[in-house]
DNA sequence: CTGAAAGCGCTAACAC
DNA sequence: GTGTTAGCGCTTTCAG
């Protein structure tokens, strides 16, 4: 048995890693048990001098590393993280990723990515390497699928989420309805009676919120509401260009637009350049997340602090780890006025 | 035994997963073998089909999911690959890891990350992810460690750089020599005589080609060549800033810049326009990537098919499973001319 | 301080 | 078609 398995994984596998010895060899070589190779590798108290460094040697000379994967069995944790989210290539995303990934590194935890696609599927693969014990628990930046098929997965590990939730899972959020609720009022005050929105989708806790918000400010201050001034499927620069050439079709205009993020914001002040459109005299703009694009054209941006919520989530997951499973953290924004209202 | 490894873990982890049966379990429940089930879950022929009906039922009774673990370690593989990267906040690693992701869904291979924010040590971590056996193998977007080092763990299975290496390794890459000598000879053509760098850094063999190619160009055509044009650690929009505040500072300034990034650029013109230089009178500017922010700014820019690198990258990852490890592939790039020069 | 041995849960070779 | 069983390689309990 052990020559055929041998030879097949010769020839099906270069990287068989033949010279690469077991804990068992290793222990044999130095001629200690298996048991005290294990907590030499593990560091691991109540072991002489002279034994460490046998089973040193040993390693060395044998070429040894852990294989993670006996590891991940016997302890039944991955000592990773599934980090869900829709794309990214998007800024957001990347910011956010880079302040988790910092975080990450210092507990020694790995990343593994599931990028959905806002593909329910997609993300149910993601939830079932939870399940399957291949990442010891789960952050979701954003979700497409509905909260039950979420929490049908709470049972198998922590999942972090990043949105404002009643209950149930820890998660780190934005009062989205707060900040649109001010920036809109922000608006008002600059004397806009007509506002338009350019945001992600229509579903979406975050979504849901910015609409309401947005309905109920327009509601209470008797403004102007019309189905057309809902821009969906805004994300990216293009995104703001093709709105842009919407709003000038547009027979009933709104004077203001709040988009949901700043490449769509950059989109829109750029091509209304283009159309010698007159920012903000014509069209007054203003967009969420205050990232350096928006400092750049100076765009007045709603600052979301998204490296610092990658970091939360992190933070988040730990906890969650050690039993504290239920935290909500809400994270502040601020607006940068600039000269795009 | 059994009753305090239990208990032990009911203890400590709420996730024990302890209304999970394993596959054993699973059979039993059926009346069948372990193997048939194992067939089962693995869709291999020659199993009767009232048993596969069976073993489906008990697993669906016992809220059974593989544990993907040990199937990692019985198999010797995990179906999962490591990306090294520096940053993920810049949007070149972005834009390249959208390609990357769509791909490896559709193998149903799993990404892991690793942000070495260019930490030898960090990047040596993922290395021995791949000896460890936690990745099957390892695309090396960028990397700081030398080449030697890498190269000892060529052996633990594939990996892939996107780097024109000479040999031992697939490779994605662009000819970055090529793409900045036709930059440069383009610059000059437009009257240009002395022209400045911006660059990532010194080092790296994408680098290295293009100093390499500037230092030649402005030989062969008899150049101003001046050590304090060169500007290192340019990745984003505040590195331009910094850039064209250093270039007023000057007393012998380039009449144009060559960055290495689109971000860069953009915080180079506009930083300009605040400062009241005129782009392309004053400075001329040309980058790289030719990514969205580029056109909005309509700033001239080298396009690189970065998603498609990534793409690529993947799937040179796959071949090199296949044993097909020595490919290297040179994707094009073309100058898109735009107002900045 | 040390070691024997029983797991962790799945795969697959081999025998029937 | 199906079942038995020996792995995969490490951790950890328990008994010295």
């Amino acid at each position: 048995m052990y020559e055929t398995r041998f030879i097949a994984r010769l020839l099906l596998n270069k990287y068989s890693g033949d010279d690469m010895g077991n804990i068992r060899e290793v222990a044999k070589l130095a001629g200690v048990s298996v048991t005290t190779a294990s907590r030499v590798f593990n560091g691991h108290p109540y072991v002489s001098e002279e034994k460490v460094k046998a089973v040193m040697e040993a390693a060395e000379k044998l070429n040894y590393t852990k294989n993670i994967n006996a590891v991940h069995l016997s302890k039944g944790r991955t000592n990773s993280v599934g980090i869900v989210l829709p794309f990214l290539h998007l800024p957001y995303y990347g910011e956010w990723l880079h302040g988790l990934a910092e975080e990450a590194i210092k507990e020694g935890i790995s990343l593994q990515v599931f990028q959905t696609n806002y593909q329910k599927k997609a993300e149910i693969d993601a939830l079932q390497s939870l399940k399957s014990r291949q990442v010891d628990g789960l952050i979701i930046v954003s979700r497409i699928n509905e909260i039950e098929v979420i929490s049908a997965f709470r049972e198998d590990g922590p999942i972090v989420l990043c949105e404002k939730i009643e209950q149930g899972f820890p998660s780190v959020y934005i009062d989205h309805y707060q900040a649109f609720q001010t920036a809109l009022e922000t608006l008002r005050e600059k004397g806009h009676q007509s506002i338009g929105l350019c945001i992600h989708r229509k579903t979406g806790t975050n979504s849901i919120e910015r609409i309401q918000a947005y309905r109920d400010s327009l509601k209470k201050f008797k403004m102007d509401l019309n189905e057309e001034w809902i821009f969906t499927g805004c994300y990216t620069i293009n995104d703001g260009i093709r709105v842009m050439n919407e709003w000038e079709k547009l027979k009933n205009r709104p004077t203001a637009l709040l988009a949901t993020s700043d490449q769509v914001a950059a989109g829109i002040v750029s091509e209304a350049k283009k159309a010698a459109i007159d920012i903000p005299g014509d069209l007054a703009v203003m967009s969420c997340d205050n990232h350096p694009i928006s400092e750049l054209l100076d765009i007045t941006s709603i600052h979301i602090p998204v490296k610092e919520m990658g970091r939360r989530a992190f933070k988040l997951f730990i906890r969650s780890l050690d039993g504290e499973d239920n935290v909500r953290e809400k994270l502040e924004t601020n607006i940068f006025m600039r000269s795009t209202i």
